[in-house]
RNA sequence: GCGGAAGUAGCUCACCUGGUAGAGCGACAGCUUCCCAAGCUGUAGGUAGCGGGUUCGAGUCCCGUCUUCCGCUCCA
């Protein structure tokens, strides 16, 4: 096999050939950094979902799940600290490349001046109170003439060669309200850049009407937002993406353990796929967000090298009281268990651990884990196949059925199958050319069953199984099929 | 955002220094009936990413632009 690169490339060309992935409104180019899942990508996109969405709610009797809007509150960003965070003007300097946040650039030629003695922090003084005036006019053309005027310098190349002064914000906005203009500050709407702040304001919601009793989790699966100022590496970093997001909330001074629970109960998830433990390793963060209190991701050895797949976080109360400050209301909740004294613990805002992964990301690392490029040659004849070892219950398409030939009534026998299994999974029927080249055809769309159809199957209803990654056939009474398949769901 | 590379049929690519778009695979219809792709016949599919320029003539030279990939930068 060519190396990592090309390998990336040829998993690039197979989810266009087989119709997994799509460049979004490619006949007009393509839209930067989106991508459309086609017919067999998105039944593989829809089962990573459904087991991650049932892995989380179903089996854990103490977390529910919740579909909150992409819209929300205007107040909500502010609460979580994304409209002040990342929306700051940068300026880029020509010559180094480098590119610093506008305020942080003055301030920093400010304290140099506060170094001169006493006229110099006079006249920093009056440069960071221009520099706040101009920042709330949003004045960018005033603040980059400010920063020529003092003859600010790039602290790298020691030039004044800089860019325009523009504004990163990773947040898309829109206007609501169908009488809604641009300029009017109040109709301004996000699309959410997060789906978790979803959670946060329904925590009371979901916490009373549910009865739930901490510690407790809230699920949600939903798109979310970035404007990225760079996005790339195919469906790995998209401005449009999907979340698998859960929030559990704990009593504080238990988060330490239950952030060890939930990062360890997370890998297992991943290793239940049957994925090789050794693609997989923890990044635990130093450098932490603004909420995090522990932070670690959980990294994937992608065609291009380890990266983050899912982030593990303690994030404190700093979201439920980010939320009780800007709303008003009380996030609290009130803990009737006993505590050493005997005591209620009584009324708290709960920490939260959250478990944060990109459904594009999982299917990539599916997708990545399971391209195979297989040399199947024999002296005689030069061979080869690509196969999509997918684990069977993510496949798009679970079982094909063939007839060997398209007479003899074969064909009728096996509509038969398919009508009895497509109530049950994803099957195909295909009776056009050599079954040789059908399970070939499969084989890249990661079926793990083909069954086929032959003479003797008239004689004694038996088929022929061929399974996807080993090749191997056995016979098997068409009465058992069904239940093959669905053992392996 | 900066630098590098690329864009011709669904896919992989060819067309050497400008002269009326090709191949293999794939797809579709039919034949063949063969349990691991590439047997036979036929069919469809491209105004060469898009726009402009030079030229008698541009896929080929020049400029712009879009998209993708790689490196740097960024990534709550």
């Amino acid at each position: 096999m060519a190396n990592d690169n090309n390998r990336f490339q040829a998993i690039i060309a197979h989810c266009k050939e087989y119709g997994f992935i799509f460049p979004s409104s490619e006949i007009y180019d393509g839209l930067s950094a989106v991508y459309d899942y086609g017919q067999n990508g998105s039944e593989l996109k829809k089962n990573i979902r459904d087991y991650w969405w049932k892995s989380m709610t179903q089996l854990h009797d103490n977390i529910v799940g919740i579909d909150a809007a992409i819209f929300m509150h205007p107040t909500t960003w502010k609460a979580s600290g994304h409209v002040d965070n990342f929306s700051d003007p940068m300026i880029d300097n020509k010559d180094s490349k480098k590119r610093y946040r506008v305020d942080h650039l003055i301030e920093a030629h400010a304290d140099l001046l506060k170094e001169k003695g006493e006229a110099g922090a006079k006249e920093a003084e009056q440069l960071l109170a221009e520099m706040d005036a101009l920042l709330a006019k949003e004045d960018y053309a005033g603040l980059k003439q400010l920063i020529d005027d003092n003859k600010i310098k790039c602290s790298v190349s020691g030039t004044v060669n800089w860019t325009d002064i523009r504004q990163f914000n990773l947040m898309f906005s829109t206007e609501f309200g169908a009488t809604a203009s641009s300029e009017d500050a109040d109709s301004k709407v996000y699309l959410r850049p997060e789906t978790a702040q979803g959670i946060f304001v329904n925590f009371l919601n979901v916490q009373k009407t549910g009865r739930m009793k901490i510690p407790f989790g809230i699920a949600q699966i939903g798109k979310a937002f970035r404007n990225e100022i760079v996005a790339r590496q195919f469906i790995f970093r998209m401005r449009e993406f999907e979340q698998m997001e859960m929030q559990f909330f704990v009593r504080p001074g238990t988060e330490g353990e239950w952030y060890k629970f939930w990062k360890e109960e997370r890998l297992k998830w991943h290793l239940s796929l049957g994925i090789d433990p050794s693609k997989y390793r923890y990044h635990d963060h130093i450098k932490l967000a603004h909420y995090a209190k522990e932070a670690c991701d959980i990294e994937f050895e992608f065609p291009m090298g380890f990266r983050e797949v899912e982030g593990i976080h303690s994030r404190s109360d700093f979201d439920l009281s980010q939320h009780q400050q800007y709303s008003k209301k009380k996030m609290q909740y009130f803990d009737n268990d006993l505590d050493a004294n005997g005591k209620p613990f009584g009324n708290y805002i709960p920490y939260v651990i959250e478990t944060s992964i990109g459904l594009d990301r999982m299917f990539l690392l599916i997708m990545s884990n399971a391209y195979t490029e297989e040399d199947l040659s024999t002296p005689e004849k030069a061979d080869s196949r690509v196969v999509l070892k997918f684990p069977a219950k993510l496949a798009p398409i679970k079982l094909a059925v063939l007839p060997l030939l398209k007479k003899d009534g074969l064909p009728e026998i096996a509509r038969e199958i398919m009508n009895s299994c497509k109530g049950s999974f994803r099957c195909f029927y295909e009776e056009k050319d050599a079954i040789g080249k059908r399970y070939r055809r499969m084989d890249a769309l990661g079926t793990p069953f083909c069954v086929t159809v032959d003479h003797q199957t008239k004689e004694d209803n038996t088929v022929t199984v061929r399974h996807r990654d080993s090749m191997q056939q056995e016979r098997i009474p068409i009465s058992a099929i069904k239940a093959m398949v669905e053992a392996q769901l």
